[in-house]
DNA sequence: TATTAATTGACAATATTGGTTAGATATATT
DNA sequence: AATATATCTAACCAATATTGTCAATTAATA
C-alpha cells in the first residue's frame, strides 16, 4: 500500500499554499518549480483539490491558488479523499457472498480513516517549519 | 483508497483455510470454486502468501492448501504485506527535498499498519462462523 | 488591448493489474 | 513402475489506470 504520484504532489502542494496562507497566492508555475512537480500535472491536480473545497484560486496577473480554508480545518484524509477518493475496503464485497467479509473490513476501514483525519494540514506545517527553522508568519496560528 | 483483487481474493482464501484449520488441506480449485476466483490466479496468490510464511502446501493427491500458523497468530496486516507488499507513505519523499514531509507521513504510516496488525485472522474466522451460526469445530480456539 | 494565469478537454506514453497458458515437479495410490 | 492428482514455475497477454503533454478557452488585471 503506497501513495500514488498524484497525491504526492498534491501533499507537496498543499504544504507550500499552507505555508503561504493569507499571504499572496501561489501560481501552478511556482508551486510546480517550487516542489519539482510537472506543472500541466499538477494544474489538474489543483482543480481535483478546489473541486472538494480545499482550495480557491484567482486568474489574471498575481493570480493562483490559495487554501479554501485554515490549515488546522485541513485534515490529512480531506487531501487523500479529494484525489484519490475516499479509503474504501468494502467495495467488492458487498456484492459477492462475502458479506461477512465486507463488515469486518469496514471497522479497520474506519479506524484508518480516523488515523487519517487526526492528523491536519496545521500539524504538517508547524513541523515543516520547525525543521526549517523559520518563524512562525502568523502567532494566532500556533 | 481501495484493494486490489489480488487482495480481496486473499482475505477470502485465508478466510477459508481459517475456517478448515486443523482439517485437511484445501486444493487450489476448490478454493476457486468456493469464492468464485479465478484458479490460476488464485494459484499465484497462494504462493505469494507462502513465501511469506502465512500458508504451507502439500503436492499429489489430497493435497492442497492450509495455513502456516494458527489463525490468531495471522494478523490482517500480514496478509495485506503479503499480497501488496509494505504500507508504504514515505517512499518517493525521502528522496527529494522533502523530507518533511517523510518524517512525518512516517507518524501516520506507523498507526495505519497498527491498525492493520490489531485485527487478526481469527477475528475474522469468529465473525464469519457467528453470521454463519455454525459452532466453532475446535473449542480451545474460542 | 495586452498580459497573466486559471480552466477545459483531448490525447499519448507507460506501468500496473488481472488473468491465461503450458509445462515441470512432487506425492500418493494402484 | 505407472498413473492420477495437485503444487510449482515462468512466460505471456489484454485491459485498465496512472502519469504526463498539448492546445485552446476564459477570466482578471494593468
Amino acid at each position: 500500500m503506497h501513495l500514488s504520484a498524484k497525491l504526492k504532489y498534491a501533499v507537496c502542494a498543499m504544504l507550500e499554499l499552507g505555508l503561504q496562507y493569507r499571504q499572496e497566492f501561489v501560481s501552478v508555475t511556482t508551486l510546480a518549480e517550487k516542489r519539482s512537480i510537472p506543472g500541466p500535472f499538477l494544474e489538474k491536480l489543483l482543480l481535483d483539490l478546489k473541486k472538494a473545497g480545499l482550495t480557491t484560486s484567482r486568474r489574471g496577473p498575481d493570480g493562483g491558488y490559495s487554501l479554501a480554508l485554515p490549515p488546522d480545518e485541513i485534515r490529512i484524509g480531506d487531501i487523500f479523499t479529494a484525489v484519490d477518493g475516499p479509503v474504501n475496503f468494502t467495495e467488492g464485497f458487498e456484492t459477492q457472498d462475502s458479506s461477512e467479509i465486507a463488515t469486518f473490513l469496514a471497522d479497520i476501514e474506519q479506524e484508518v480513516r480516523e488515523v487519517l483525519n487526526t492528523k491536519t494540514l496545521h500539524e504538517l506545517c508547524c513541523h515543516a517549519r520547525k525543521l526549517k527553522q523559520l518563524s512562525h508568519p502568523h502567532p494566532f496560528f500556533i
